[in-house]
DNA sequence: CTGACTGTGTAACATTTGTAACAGTATAAG
DNA sequence: CTTATACTGTTACAAATGTTACACAGTCAG
């Protein structure tokens, strides 16, 4: 585990770090659409993301769903060490959006990395760009009209992919964005009429600009 | 100052910090209405809250603006924190919702006072519970219909305002949650209707269960 | 007191989003 | 090939929210 973190964490942490967490880290890989976290349960190990990308949502008591954000290489999730500090049962679910790696560390070492510079210097970081697409995630329900929102998550899922050609259903958006399949295939109609997707059964192609 | 971080973070920071803080900070005071900080402007200061409370909103392009929560004593604006570090202009506001006092501690400040274990903790505590807040607008926003939006909304301000009859007009409420004076008119009607709330002019009764 | 202004109530209508129902088409399993 | 299932398109309608317009009541300055 040791090599897999100094070729991906090497710019991140320093060698002592990556020691450490060696030592008490777990290796694990996951598959596309496998959930690693559900609903209220208990977060007790701080994920860092190798290879692949998770997809972080919000959930209500109702099992709907908001999607958030992806994790990608070299990110963590605040929200995990939120759990950590703040003891709350972290009511959000994430779901490996490919064929992901990561390492899983257990919580308790949250604070006593600290120590490292690197650590403290990640954990900041992290914390920053979660509170920065939480922001946009407020921007997008607050000011934005479905369709732009629509648009702006498939960008996104184009970014995440590196592929213009997304393999997904309008379901599947539905569940994710919290509204109903119909209201998903009119907007796509309606961003095809614009030319700014391409439609095909079980892909969508994102145009871009 | 020294007096009063004394008075008000004794339980929160070690002596020597606040010692600390009293040689490089800015004590302020603030009348309810005034704004501590428009679109953009750069980051400078890390406020403290003494007394008081201070309104953060989000921004958009066209001067909309959506409520995110209240800083209260004792606390610190994580999104300030987050300028700091990654040197972008912060497109929130703040307004003081009441006569406040704070103390503005220089950014530069922010990364030296993380040798003293109570100031990161702090920092750390302070970030964690705007994320905690920025969840909380999520939902609000994702999965609550603009009635229940209103009510919570009319019951943060009585939590904050220690007061279950608020001075606050249908105008003011319409633009710190972005809609229209029609609209919120017309959900108070029916939230009255219910007795959930009493309506006067230019003042609101909140009914608590 | 008068006129200007602000705040509230309300009606009529437009737009956006959500829901129910159903048809047609591709795909997979047998 | 046949059948079942998943996916998409579309219509008609309902509900929620946004917009425009206007009436009227309280407040404040002169």
């Amino acid at each position: 585990m040791l090599e897999v973190l100094r070729e991906n964490f090497s710019h991140l942490f320093e060698e002592e770090l990556m020691v450490e967490i060696s030592k008490v880290g777990m290796h694990l890989k996951v598959n596309k659409g496998d959930t690693l976290m559900e609903l209220g349960s208990s977060v007790t190990h701080i994920p860092l993301l190798i290879d692949g990308a998770i997809k972080i949502f919000r959930l209500d008591d109702d099992y709907r769903e908001q999607i958030l954000y992806f994790l990608e290489r070299g990110d963590t999730c605040a929200l995990t060490l939120n759990g950590c500090l703040g003891k709350a049962q972290s009511e959000i679910k994430a779901v490996a959006e490919m064929d992901s790696e990561l390492i899983l560390v257990p919580a308790q070492y949250m604070e006593s990395f600290l120590k490292y510079h690197s650590w403290s210097r990640f954990v900041f970081e992290s914390f920053n760009n979660r509170l920065v697409e939480l922001l946009e995630v407020i921007d997008s329900l607050a000011f934005m009209k479905l369709d732009e929102r629509l648009y702006n998550y498939l960008r996104d899922k184009v970014l995440i992919n590196s592929n213009q050609l997304l393999e997904i259903t309008h379901n599947t958006i539905a569940q994710e964005m919290n509204t109903s399949r119909v209201v998903i295939s009119r907007v796509l109609k309606k961003l095809e009429l614009e030319h700014r997707i391409k439609l095909h059964r079980n892909k969508i192609e994102v145009i871009e600009i």
